[in-house]
DNA sequence: TGCGCGCTATCGTCTTGCGAGGCACAATGA
DNA sequence: TCATTGTGCCTCGCAAGACGATAGCGCGCA
């Protein structure tokens, strides 16, 4: 997959996984390599600057659980201003789509 | 609309229209405003660069053409190669599609 | 002891779009 | 006549994002 394509569609992408349960980093991976079959992997590297982002943001929020093993992890959770978010990101997704659809013609 | 969410689109959106007749590039950016309504607007310093990178690719050609006016216009006409490129981006195009609705939600 | 895994995170590089700018000529109109 | 607007080409420096590489650390297992 291109990763052109994917740029500004991370934030959604995060916003949307986050939307329906707190997730750790790792998680997120995983997650989204196994909900796509294994064609899309999210990387560290854009991972992590855009979670801090958004927190920044504070869309999300973060905090430390520690399992049963002592290991701790850290999650990131939405935040209400996050779900506002993420529903005018969702509105700019669908603007874009249509858009590009217009040009290339419909998926069919 | 989000600038990043454009990045990598531009060469699909390109190859799309000048799939339809060759252009130049004016006609290009008005033809997309029109198009569009007018919620998008290629700009000068993104076509140009990417014109200039598919013909290097060799995916389009470009030719001058001189008006009755004695003026000239560049057009950029596809060739066979970008004829198939298209057809790889596109489909691309649909499996990222189909990638974010997967965790967004169908469009519905 | 050493390897791989789970889990965190950062850094430098590359690509891309954007804004701003430059250049040239035609047509319009005050 | 001269200024403005529109047509038409293009480049440069910047910011933002994704990527690959890299790093650290504790645990379980052979």
């Amino acid at each position: 997959m291109d990763r052109e394509l994917l740029k500004g569609s991370t934030p959604l992408l995060l916003l949307s996984l986050l939307s329906e349960a707190p997730m750790y980093g790792y998680q997120i991976i995983e997650t989204v390599r196994q909900r796509t079959g294994g064609t899309y992997t999210v990387k560290e590297g854009a991972l992590y600057p855009a979670l801090h982002k958004l927190e920044a943001a504070e869309f999300i929020t973060s905090y430390w659980e520690t399992q049963q093993n002592g290991r701790e992890r850290r999650y990131y959770a939405i935040q209400p201003a996050g779900q506002a978010f993420l529903k005018a990101k969702k509105k700019e997704w669908n603007q874009f789509v249509d858009m590009v659809e217009a040009f290339v013609g419909p998926k069919a």
